[in-house]
DNA sequence: GTACTATAGGTCATCTTGACTATAAGTACG
DNA sequence: CGTACTTATAGTCAAGATGACCTATAGTAC
C-alpha cells in the first residue's frame, strides 16, 4: 500500500508490524508451547514464539490464521484463536522499531508432530519447561502474559473446549483445567458444573471405550461463548 | 530509529503506528467518552477519538500517557490506563496503512473543561449520545469494544474507583457502577459486597456533609486490584 | 465371581446472593 | 420542637451455589 499522505509518510517510516503467536495445546497430560528456534541473528539459536510480517492488504486476525497455519497445518477457523496485546518497546528489537501484535491460540492435541511448511524447526514445549531467560525479544513477557490469559479465560468462558477434539468426555475436559491451572479439581463437582452451564455441552449419545473404568458420556462443544456461572480458580 | 536491517526495511515501508484513547469519565450521572473534532481529511469535521502517533523511543504506554496528558492535563499516574486491542485492518485509514493501539483510561470528573495543550476541540459526550455513525476511521468498533471492556472490568477488579476523586461514599461507588452498567443496584447488598471485599476500601473516619440525607462515611481506595468475589452484572 | 478403575449421581453443611424490611442521621419546614 | 423527607446503614430470610464428602454404576483384568 503506498503512503499519498504527506504528513502520515513523515511517521510511517522505519516501523515495521508483526504477528506473534502464543499457541498452547495439551499433550501429555501437560500444556505446551510452541516455539521455533531462530536461525538467523539477531538471537541466533535462541527459542521464540512463531511469528511473521503483516502483509499488504492483510489484517492482523488474517495474518495470525496464516501464521498458525504455516505452523500447524490446521484451519484456523475451528480453533480459538483471539488477540492479546500489542507490544511496542522501543528496545524490543535490536534491528530497529518493531511493534508485535501477540495472539493466543489454543490448539486441540495434533497428532502430526508439526511439520509446517516452515523449514525452521518447531518444537512443543512443555509451559514448566521453557527456560524464559533463553527466549527472545520480549517473548517472556508475552508468554508470561498469555499463560495467564489462558489461565483467566477458562474461568469465564467456554473456550477450555478448543483443546479437546470431539467427541470428548467430562474427564478430558477437567484435565484441560487441570493441566492448565495446575491442580486438581473435585470431578463430581465440576461436572455439576459444566452439566449445569446453559450451552456449554451437548451430549452426543455416545459412549467412550476406555480399557480401564467405566465409560464416559461423550459431548461435542455447545453454542454458548461465556461460562455462567464462572467456574473460578480461587475461593 | 534507524533500521539496520535489510529485511526488516523492506517490510517496515510505509506503515504507520498511533495509539488512540477511550477516555471515560462520569458527568452528570452519564458515562461520557472525550471526542475531538476532526481538522482536517480524511473524516474532517467528523468525531473521533484522540490519539497520535507513537514517537521514536517512546514506548506505546507512554504515548498513551503523553496523549492522555494533552488532552486532560491529568497526570497520568494516578489513574487506570490499559491497553486495550490493535487494530490494523488495511482500510482502516484512506491514507495508507496505518495500525492503531487503543488504550482505555478511566479518570475521574475533571473540574477543569478539558483545555489541553492541543488545538483541537475536545468534548465530552454522553456515551449514550454518541452517533456511532459519524465516528471516524473504525473508532465506532473501538468505542464499543472499550465500553464492554469497563463494562466487564468493573465485575473482576476494582478499578471503578478511578472513576472516584478520593475520599468518596459508597454511594459514589455505587452510582459508578450503576452508570457503566445501565441499571440500579440494590444499595444494601452493594454495600455489602464492597465492604466485604478485602483491601478493596479503606475507611478514612471522615464523613460526607450532604445537603439532604444522611451523611456517609468515606474511603480511599485500597490495594486490591482483583475483585473477589466478583461483582457480576447478570444473576 | 472379586478386585480395580473411572464415571456418574447424591448428600449436606456452609457460604453467597437477591429481595426486602427496619433503623439511623442528617435537612427542610411548619 | 416535631414531622416529613432523604439517604445511609443494618438486619432478615429464602433460594441458590459451593466444597467436601459418600455411594452407586459400568466397564476391564484375573
Amino acid at each position: 500500500m503506498v503512503i499519498r499522505d504527506v504528513a502520515l509518510a513523515r511517521h510511517a517510516t522505519g516501523v515495521a508490524v508483526t504477528v506473534d503467536l502464543v499457541i498452547f495445546t495439551i499433550r501429555d497430560d501437560r500444556l505446551q508451547v510452541l516455539l521455533v528456534e531462530r536461525g538467523k541473528q539477531p538471537f541466533l539459536g535462541m527459542s521464540a514464539l512463531p511469528g511473521g510480517y503483516v502483509r499488504d492488504g492483510e489484517t492482523l486476525d488474517r495474518t495470525a490464521m496464516r501464521e498458525l497455519n504455516e505452523e500447524t497445518g490446521l484451519d484456523g477457523r475451528r480453533l480459538h484463536l483471539e488477540q492479546l496485546k500489542a507490544y511496542g518497546d522501543p528496545g524490543r528489537d535490536p534491528r530497529g522499531r518493531v511493534i508485535t501484535v501477540a495472539y493466543l491460540a489454543l490448539v486441540p492435541n495434533l497428532s502430526a508432530p508439526v511439520a509446517g511448511t516452515d523449514a525452521r524447526a518447531a518444537r512443543w514445549v512443555p509451559v514448566e519447561s521453557v527456560d524464559f531467560d533463553e527466549l527472545a525479544f520480549d517473548h517472556a513477557m508475552i508468554l508470561r502474559e498469555a499463560l495467564e490469559r489462558a489461565r483467566s479465560r477458562l474461568e469465564y468462558t467456554t473456550i477450555a473446549t478448543a483443546f479437546c477434539t470431539e467427541p470428548f468426555s467430562i474427564s478430558d475436559l477437567r484435565r484441560v483445567y487441570e493441566v492448565v491451572w495446575g491442580f486438581p479439581l473435585d470431578p463430581s463437582n465440576f461436572r455439576r458444573k459444566v452439566t449445569g452451564a446453559e450451552h456449554f455441552l451437548i451430549a452426543t449419545g455416545q459412549r467412550s471405550t476406555p480399557e480401564i473404568g467405566r465409560p464416559a458420556a461423550l459431548y461435542r462443544r455447545g453454542s454458548a461463548q461465556l461460562l455462567f456461572p464462572p467456574l473460578m480458580r480461587s475461593g
